[in-house]
DNA sequence: CGGGCAACGTTACATTGTAACGCTGCTGCG
DNA sequence: CGCAGCAGCGTTACAATGTAACGTTGCCCG
């Protein structure tokens, strides 16, 4: 599986038709549900490449689920990044479709505050890094996450 | 300037003392006011080693100065980063205290999950893979966060 | 066939963060 | 000197984000 950078035009229906077909994979193997609600919220999420705030998710999903509240949508993504098939960040509040969803990995991103793209990195060095600096201070790392702001090539 | 890790028991009033006192200097050299209201938010802020929520320093600063509300302290911790002389734990929403103040640098943190404290680590090769892999997506890093969650040595 | 649990509905509220506007005191400049 | 302009702060109101708590439903398994 390859992960051109998001920058790159791509045919965006098939990337996110992927990531839900995945994503069923990931659960059916797992024994957990990926319910209908749970996959429209995946699918919102997935819509754009920008991390998707909590409250812009609930306003896309209340068009076809008219009954939809904030605990709605943080139930699906609590358990959607329980999963690994989303990444919150923390800078924004908000969250992004993970593009290794199913393999553990540390969450990198570069955020571009041109755009407001973000994309996933998945750097063995940076994670390597990580994980010799949690260690030289006796460290038991557990979740890592690195958030990079910027510019991306294009809006540079 | 040496910054033994803060699990280590150490004199913390001493400990404040000498970053406020580095707050003023900094300040001073820059032409910029620590005015006693940035000073007292400041000292809330470095009172502990656990990242501290704005409306947890409201509620201090409201013991000395009744006035205060919520602009008054975003205000305050505005400032306070934009100098560098402390940072936002994204993943939590609250501040810590800077060990480097005045020298700019990318903030990694420690965040137990056991004690709650955070440690500032400034770890250069980390700052360098992470300036490595922004390099790699031709992206034009600005701000570089890492937070690392966790054990410390003394809880796990 | 019914106890127990996961998923979701529903209400209310807690927490975190900002917009907008006014006042005051200092500072630099004519 | 006098005042224009701005930084700093006060004040009110509100926006945005996140959660507690409890009820309902339907399914699975003993």
């Amino acid at each position: 599986m390859s992960h051109p950078p998001v920058s790159v035009p791509h045919d965006h229906g098939a990337c996110v038709h992927e990531a839900l077909a995945r994503a069923q994979t990931i659960c059916d193997a797992r024994g957990v549900k990926l319910t209908p609600l749970r996959g429209q919220v995946l699918e919102i999420v997935w819509r754009s490449h920008k991390p998707a705030g909590a409250y812009e998710v609930l306003d896309e999903l209340q068009k076809v689920h008219k009954a939809a509240r904030p605990p709605t949508v943080y139930r699906a993504l609590e358990f959607l990044e329980a999963e690994g098939l989303i990444h919150r960040i923390e800078s924004q509040n908000a969250y992004l479709g993970c593009i290794e969803a199913g393999a553990p990995h540390s969450s990198q991103f570069l955020i571009c505050r041109g755009c407001g793209a973000a994309e996933e990195i998945a750097d063995r060095e940076l994670d390597a890094a990580i994980a010799v600096a949690a260690k030289r201070a006796r460290f038991k790392a557990e979740r890592k996450t690195v958030e990079i702001s910027g510019l991306c090539a294009r809006c540079t």
